[in-house]
DNA sequence: CCACTATTTTATTAACTGTTGAAGTTACGA
DNA sequence: TCGTAACTTCAACAGTTAATAAAATAGTGG
């Protein structure tokens, strides 16, 4: 998704930032990757749990907690061979609540005419 | 993303709310988009002027409205020969918003190793 | 060190997404 | 009704991303 500015472009709310914030939309733009998180605002979880929960492939999973963890939206810790995920911190379980309730509200408009 | 879910699968907190959420993220998932959204969230436009803001193609920006409008994130009304775009409510300028302030917060970890 | 469990990494492939030129539509004024 | 301005839609190509099998890594208990 380049941005090939020719000419001199004006106004530009926040392009750093906005590119930053939308890398994190992305990250939770994925239903699945989305319910890992809403998973691990429960509690802190290990990946055979998380498996369990979606009964989905094991290094499909994994690459899941990799994008995330890429994203610094969740942070892992070790316990002798087991690896616990959980969100990186308040924030991201904000955003998360925040998120969903607005997504509730707004009803998916196919965008009628006017 | 298919999920060919093979077996009984357990605990989804919420498949079809997080999945819409996950719709509305991936929409915002994009910094072209969202810069958009963010210049909307200022005052309603008409695509000429969004298009003058970034210097994009014109058609560029069209799809990118067609796709925040396919999500509901924003609404248009016709005046003459143009076409006014503005965010659908407060909701989505609350999810903004939050969204970017949150945003801030969150460095981008590129996944320490324990 | 070996077997075993937990998890990640790599590589492949299929599917998706974004950009854009060109063609189509709508509204308005001459 | 022609011309034109403001937009949208279409189609195609390029780049990105996701799922997965297979191979690799790390920790634990013999």
């Amino acid at each position: 998704m380049k941005h090939a500015h020719p000419g001199p472009t004006v106004a530009m709310t926040s392009s750093a930032s906005s590119e930053r914030a939308a890398q994190l939309f992305r990250a939770m733009g994925d239903g699945a990757r989305l319910r890992i998180l809403e998973l691990l605002a429960g509690k802190e979880l290990c990946v055979t749990e998380i498996v369990a929960a979606f009964g989905d492939k094991f290094s499909t999973v994994s690459q899941r907690l990799r994008i995330l963890r890429g994203e610094g939206l969740i942070v892992r810790r070790r316990e002798g061979t087991h690896i616990y995920y959980a969100l990186a911190d308040r924030h991201v379980a904000d955003l998360i609540h925040n998120a969903l309730a607005h997504a509730a509200e707004l009803e998916a408009g196919p965008a009628k005419e006017s």
